[in-house]
DNA sequence: CTTGATTGTTATGTCACACAACATTATAAC
DNA sequence: GTTATAATGTTGTGTGACATAACAATCAAG
């Protein structure tokens, strides 16, 4: 016997998968769930949650984006942004300076702990993908990927 | 030239595609939550978050279910369980019994309301898996559902 | 019977969103 | 050039899905 619970077990054992289980919305969920909270546990030592990882990698590859840029990259509306670019501002890991031929909006850029901070935190990333992904070979990762990009395409 | 930034358009415009496109973790949440706006969207009318139907789900599929097994079966801790349900059996969608051979566990069951708003629920989910997934074949979204159930398989 | 675990509950806090309103500055229309 | 409209950053407020700690009632094991 399986020590979990499979759908063969499952009907074996009278429990019947919920449609749930068929749901992609909800696979979905309970997947970005166990990763989200995965990484928050791998990134505690630099307490960096995910949304400001993200927003910092963006910065790096872009420097002197413009705040409502960085909102539109990652789908954060500029009014919740801003507590989040202070709290990176105020950790000095970005720098808001004012940007080029338009005077409403602020350039952003990783400072040099910034920097440093970001490169610690990729390699711990990858530590992070590799333990929750082990049981993917791969093109499995790559397929999942591709797959997710597909749905409802930006 | 495409309408959609693809990978070869962010190159030739100078805007290198980030880490991030390559993180398993990140493309997860985007779709996750993507998914989610738009379920809520969908269920509007019945006035059903995501959570709410899927208790209804696992209710209707293991009448008389515990409120603990019922969080255990969704992933939600029992304090976080306690209101929600409340709601619902304020809206007379589920009702707790006394559960025999445990007086301290509740026996939880749909109502007839809670059937007849099920299968209403079932129908407009289904839609919206349907619009959601457009861009996917059969064969791909059973092999996303795989894919994801591999991730740090519960 | 006593000790420890389980169940439901209350209370509290955090995080990632959403939406509305506003001042400042850009841009477009005229 | 003036005026109307849009964009940008900001503040404030609200919500939904989590987490954690503590407690009373009940169960189960020694």
């Amino acid at each position: 016997m399986a020590a979990k619970p499979t759908s063969a077990a499952r009907l074996a054992a009278q429990q019947p998968a919920s449609i749930l289980d068929s749901l992609v919305g909800y696979r979905l969920r309970r997947a970005s769930n166990r990763m989200l909270s995965d990484f928050s546990a791998t990134m505690a030592p630099l307490a960096l949650r995910p949304v400001l990882f993200a927003m910092l990698e963006v910065v790096r590859g872009n420097p002197g984006i413009i705040q409502m840029g960085l909102g539109t990259e990652l789908g954060i509306q500029r009014a919740n942004l801003v507590p989040l670019i202070n709290e990176l501002a105020a950790r000095d890991l970005i720098e808001r300076r004012a940007a080029p031929h338009d005077r409403r909006a602020m350039a952003l850029f990783l400072t040099p702990a910034g920097e440093v901070l970001l490169e610690q935190a990729d390699a711990m990333v990858r530590e992070h993908e590799e333990r929750m992904l082990a049981g993917l070979t791969r093109g499995e990762r790559d397929k999942l990927l591709e797959l997710l990009a597909k749905i409802a395409a930006d």
